[in-house]
DNA sequence: ACTATATTTGCAAACGATTGCAAACCGACA
DNA sequence: TGTCGGTTTGCAATCGTTTGCAAATATAGT
């Protein structure tokens, strides 16, 4: 065990040239003698010779893998991404280095810092909700290693994104449910992350205002979007017994949640109050009722991120995506047959 | 930008001492002064010092990073298994570099082969449906790569594994069958993975065998786990006409789109056939009605795996561990009250 | 004070590749 | 035969570390 790999001397030595020759010849420089060139090529094919990635990433600062950072790696959204990026870059001989920062700061933190010491030639993150300072990024930026953003945006420049419309996301819905015959809609809002919750409050209370609707106080309520909060904001709008016919979430784990609590107390869904969610979640369409919710294609966006990161790490100028997203229409905002 | 990071010899020259005696000052070698040391941490720390990994890879051919294949990315199962290998090996310190195989045999071969250039200092594999050929393997591990197989196995030695008990997990769901009343039941196996099946299916007979029942020809199925396979399956059996009052899928997908046919046509879930699935799909608890299945902790399997991974860097021998799988009833098999 | 021993230090090679520069080689032409 | 231009080649440095070995220095014992 442990047998040894060979190495470009071994070539070197077995031809009677120059380690120097055998890497040019390699390399297909045109400083070596047509004639050479091939014997070279052929003795490392019958020794098996694959050249040491790490000698290489040594000498000329560049590695052939990629960093991502997630906040959850276990989360449908980022697994998506994951996926997508993988799919594109490995076809362009990359390989990908995934973290997850768990929402932390102070590990994601580490994580970046881990990563500009040369392992990566590049980064793909979503950044953590907890952050809110962003130098280690700028870091990164200025060793030269280029950032591709996803999902969650940062206040830097200087680094390619690429992000769903969560404005046209949220107004779609809007409408869907406008649509549906909703006049008193609500919109659960997300906490954190304040750019994203923003976009998409700001598409509700665009749609609402151009079906010539006036947003009331209270009908946005800000929260965390887990299960926990939407169950409790379910009861507190039972308590109130203040129910809107249509209310828009930014999560779907909320949405579920406070679906479970409306169905046990007969509030019926889609009749009383018609739902619909954000994510699209796998199992959004096996719920009572299905959940209507939005689609935002996060394989493609990793994919879209994936590309963006292969321009910029050939140089390339940075630049931002905003993709479309899908209104996914299930039971629980169907009011019209 | 692209500014260089601090290395080892410019702490040497604001120092004036040499390069060696940094580098053993940082690693803790007794071979310098106390009074050094502190002089050389201390500096390092002033400005920003971190080894490049690169470096310390070529020379000490270790990297800190793991390799781990999984066939698919976005497979509940395998997301939970990278998710369990990150939490242990990044307290670790290592990294982590993630590929899928798509489960084909050819892709499988190209990514171990690039890993085997040194790029990681072992591979945790899960691996792809297609491989009958192991002889990548091998190489890995008479380069002295350790491996730690998980949910499927090879027939290697020299390597960790940690799977989950299928035998067992497949005998306590037809146990539970049996004890809801049911004696007719039926197994539908599943296709390629040879050994996986083998245990799930020895499970399922020696549970009937216990029970004095005698499977008969006919009530084993094997087909891949899939919804169209799935779907199938009910259909034939509603044509025949030969419904059994129990059904043990070795997949979730296969027994959902069961689900669906039967509920479809008529036949009730539990009260004519209870059924109970394999792997726990996230969304099992929100089918109409909810599905019995069997859960690996995939989580657990990973963390396993890393640990295993992490004694194997060490030098440790090869170990095989088994964990326990458990069985989550639910609606779908539950005939008794 | 002087040797023997223990403690610290630095030189230089090595890991496996890449690359600027100088040297060797080639045929051709005068 | 000598020189020139072009083509091929190899030497040696380099990337940032680690480490065996020899050299330098400090400590101790007599």
């Amino acid at each position: 065990m442990a047998s040894k790999s060979t190495t470009i001397s071994d070539i070197a030595k077995r031809l009677n040239v120059s380690t120097s020759t055998v890497s040019r010849a390699l390399n297909g420089s045109k400083l070596v003698a047509e004639e050479v060139r091939k014997r070279v090529v052929q003795e490392a094919k019958k020794m098996g010779y694959a050249p040491n990635p790490i000698a290489v990433a040594l000498k000329t600062g560049k590695t052939k893998t990629i960093g991502m950072i997630v906040p959850l790696i276990n989360r449908n959204y980022f697994v998506e991404a994951i996926a997508g990026v993988e799919s594109v870059i490995y076809d362009a001989g990359y390989d990908l280095i995934i973290a997850s920062s768990g929402n932390f700061y102070e590990r994601e933190r580490k994580i970046v810092e881990s990563l500009a010491q040369g392992k990566v030639v590049g980064v793909i993150a979503a950044v953590a909700a907890e952050t809110t300072d962003y130098s280690h990024y700028r870091n990164l930026i200025d060793k030269g290693v280029p950032i591709v953003m996803f999902d969650r945006l940062m206040p830097l420049d200087g680094m390619s994104s690429v992000v769903q419309d969560d404005f046209q996301g949220a107004y779609n819905a809007t409408r869907h449910l406008l649509e549906q015959g909703c006049r008193k809609i609500f919109h659960y809002r997300g906490l954190q992350n304040v750019s994203m919750w923003n976009a998409r409050e700001k598409g509700y209370r665009q749609a609402m205002a151009d079906a010539g609707i006036t947003v009331q106080k209270g009908w946005v309520h800000t929260a965390l979007t887990t299960p926990e909060e939407g169950e409790r904001y379910a009861r507190k709008l039972l308590a109130k017994g203040d129910i809107p016919d249509g209310i828009l979430f930014s999560g779907d784990f909320a949405a579920k949640a406070a679906m479970e609590v409306f169905t046990e107390n007969g509030v019926r869904i889609p009749e009383d109050v018609a739902i619909v969610g954000f994510v699209n979640e796998p199992w959004d369409k096996y719920l009572t009722p299905p959940l209507s919710s939005i689609e935002q294609f996060p394989y493609d966006i990793g994919k879209e991120a994936a590309r963006l990161m292969l321009r910029a790490i050939e140089g390339g100028k940075p630049r931002k995506i905003v993709l479309d997203t899908e209104l996914i229409i299930r039971q629980s905002s169907k009011k019209l047959k």
